[in-house]
DNA sequence: ACGATATGAATGAATG
DNA sequence: CATTCATTCATATCGT
């Protein structure tokens, strides 16, 4: 998996000041340490958020909850949270794409998510004190997979490591041409542009904004 | 996507030099780029209209005009500066609900205070069309900068500044500052995020949060 | 030191 | 307008 983060850097309850970083002990008046490194304690937590609970894409009032708990261990802002889960989430999906690629095919989908959960929160009957709302991410449909992790503090001492993982991995070769009149690859809207090649517009409008992109235009628009 | 990924862009007359993209360095053999990658020059512009007079929703003859406008500095599309806009403004609000979106609901809109000011980063020079070699600068790769590009003229010239500038007259007092010529044209939304280094906790806290992973689902109803 | 990998950050493009 | 996905850039960290 990833690397195990061995070293702490500034935690504790309130904090510290600024982060170490290691890096280099001078920091000259270049980007001060730039991007935040989050701590083991605010891993872990991410990660049981993400895990234990299947939240995967956090509200901005969840995001500002789950920062302002983090902040005890270390520097961190909103921002941070927000894109460790955006992170988090779309490298989880890119892993797995290579993984099981080359299949897919006919059956849609041969194994379900992971995604542990211990307690499927949205059920369980209903602990008390807890109205059992359905969780407003719920990306993760399984439920009562018995192959649960053990989260929790386990995960704690050796940081993340487990899932499977791959290499990240990159290919050049695809960019199947979706152009030239052949199925419809989606919504292409604006392809009037111009500039480029295809200059052919088959679909009159289907945006709010194309609406008034009909009118109007008195002088015309040098286009390409 | 639908067209033609040509690395080269073509020239809309004679304006801008060649538009070295600011991204550049296809990091691989990416040569279907699919998507826009502004120019520094278009970035500047669309900020420009963005702060300085208050674009926010363009319509669409609008964006035609900046998109044509646009053209001389590389290649773009209507959509593109339609997306643009719809970011920004909503990278912008984003980054507000992020920081303090606080349930207590009382002062949260009254002014969005935009204060552009995170770390001591460099950009204080700004030499015009001189990269201030910042390591975190991308989008300056041109060596041949074209000049300074008279962007009034794109208001002045079809005059739809004042058209929508009483929309959205509020925080357009900055001037985003986007040096001149290169450099970082990157905006620091996501600032106020505070405990920086300062190791406080600016929230009253205590919410049901870790305590018990699952309440965080239940933060919705149950919330604080 | 480098190169590879992991991952934070940014943003274009879409969708609801 | 809000949210989300995908892709890419930038950099911290680790391995050799």
């Amino acid at each position: 998996m990833e690397q195990p983060p061995q070293n702490e850097q500034e935690e504790g309850g309130g904090g510290g000041g600024k982060n170490s970083s290691g890096s280099n002990s001078n920091y000259l008046c270049r980007q001060t340490s730039t991007r935040w490194t989050p701590t083991t304690e605010q891993i872990r937590i991410l990660k049981e958020l993400y895990y234990n609970n299947g939240v995967r894409s956090p509200t901005a009032d969840q995001i500002q909850r789950i920062s302002a708990r983090l902040r005890q261990y270390g520097k961190i802002e909103g921002k941070n949270v927000f894109y460790w889960f955006q992170n988090h989430k779309a490298r989880e999906r890119q892993k797995k794409r290579f993984t099981n690629t080359t299949t897919t095919v006919a059956s849609d989908q041969i194994h379900p998510n992971i995604c542990y959960n211990k307690y499927p929160i949205i059920n369980t009957t209903t602990p008390p004190g807890v109205a059992s709302s359905t969780p407003s991410s719920s990306s993760c449909s399984n439920s009562s997979t018995p192959a649960m992790v053990a989260v929790g503090q386990i995960m704690g001492s050796y940081g993340y490591g487990s899932v499977n993982m791959e290499k990240s991995f990159r290919d050049c070769t695809i960019s199947a041409g979706c152009n030239g009149g052949g199925g419809t690859v989606g919504h292409n809207f604006w392809v009037g542009g111009g500039a480029a090649g295809g200059g052919v517009n088959p679909y009159p409008q289907s945006y709010p904004f194309l609406e008034y992109q009909r009118r109007i235009n008195a002088m015309e628009i040098d286009d390409e």
